[in-house]
DNA sequence: ATATCTTTGTGTTATAAAACATATTTATTC
DNA sequence: GAATAAATATGTTTTATAACACAAAGATAT
């Protein structure tokens, strides 16, 4: 009954990838699928660290960072359900060049990497998918190293917000960000200090583009916000 | 003559493609593959185009830059003999997010995304290929955000002249790196406004750490470049 | 419940890098 | 080969943003 809890799971929430597969395939991924649960904040994998899983995020948030200079931290990519990640450093034969870690309590699926090399050797949709997250994912990280070196605080802040509202929608009143986040993640999401985040949200508030209240973010300009993130 | 000469090019040239092919992918290829010249500064393709060649650099030197905010130029990624791109926003679905021009005047091969894409429909070992390149493309720029936004000029600066010389090489010298670029070039490489380019150069002059000759840069103290490239 | 730690919020100061200005040298063009 | 344009060089001013300092509010632990 395990087994068949478990193919729920994967056939329901890894939809996009099961579909491609067949009987034998999707026997072979049940067999050695892990769900593993991790708590807020904890590391999924660390920079440096060898690749061995496609990790899977069934439920809750996760996010992909970068230590860099002096303690700073950069965010690079935003996961939600259900995303793969974990993969690119094995494909590319090297160490992780990122860490992970769970935004908040969230459930993930890990299925070892040599066994999804060998389905997708014998199954060329399972290698178009990864040619097309790869090509999307470079696409964004190319476009991210001119938003983040050129835009000034503004646009970067209006940005990162977007990006949060692109990735975990709004709540049910149809504005306010479906996202708990504090204002040091939010800062190393568009490059700038805590300070800077926290006195730029202000701004905002007092421009009446967003409503805040607590880390509740409340947008009530989109158009303005995406013009702010457009220019500057 | 002209498609053994075609073949010679592309079997010499495109080796590493090349060896993957069976002799029908090797003709098909051989039909459709067509060389370019472009001049100095020419432009290969351009942002928001729709993306129809596999491109191919078989000589000279090519880069792949981005437009930014209020005319400012990001350089994304240096192209040498023998390099493939130009396949990934057809593979993503999408238009260009960045434009491509010869550094140097060059000789490119284009061959149409679509054989491309029938290639790999049937030889997983060029799915495989592409998969090697994005990963790798992929984890560059997510280095390269965390290098650009976080680093200061000099370190940024030293950075850039480790990617010339690792992706160009020296002369017979041992210590000239093989291009001929501006200091605009350099700063674009580099996130900086060419006059800082061309005062941080002058810094590394007085500190012997690089000899200048108009354009030729000699580097004479590698180690230490790379650690100001390191912690900076 | 009280103490302690963390996060948020603001004001002030310091500074890295852009912007601007202007020579000077090096390429291009006619 | 003179004229013109472009690239390089360097000094000065301005500004965006980091760094620092400290208070207030929330969260967490004892």
């Amino acid at each position: 009954m395990i087994k068949k809890a478990l193919e729920k799971v994967i056939s329901e929430d890894m939809s996009d990838i099961w579909s491609i597969l067949d009987g034998d395939e999707k026997r072979r991924i049940i067999d050695h699928f892990e769900i593993h649960h991790f708590k807020k904040n904890q590391i999924i994998y660390a920079e440096k660290e060898d690749p061995e899983y496609l990790w899977c995020l069934l439920s809750g948030k996760a996010k992909l960072f970068k230590d860099g200079v002096g303690g700073r931290v950069q965010i690079l990519r935003l996961i939600r359900p259900v995303q793969y990640f974990g993969y690119r450093a094995y494909f590319a034969n090297e160490p992780y060049v990122s860490s992970a870690s769970a935004i908040e309590p969230s459930t993930l699926g890990a299925l070892p990497m040599s066994l999804v090399a060998d389905l997708i050797q014998h199954n060329i949709d399972l290698a178009w998918f990864f040619i097309h997250e790869l090509s999307r994912n470079l696409g964004g990280s190319d476009t991210r190293i001119v938003n983040l070196t050129q835009k000034h605080i503004r646009g970067r802040l209006a940005e990162a917000l977007m990006v949060l509202k692109d990735n975990y929608g709004y709540e049910d009143d149809n504005s306010t960000l479906r996202i708990y986040m504090g204002r040091e993640d939010l800062a190393n999401l568009s490059n700038m200090t805590t300070s800077n985040a926290i006195r730029t949200l202000t701004c905002f508030v007092n421009e009446k583009i967003i409503i805040v209240d607590g880390r509740r973010i409340k947008i009530i300009n989109e158009p303005m916000l995406r013009k702010i993130s457009k220019f500057g």
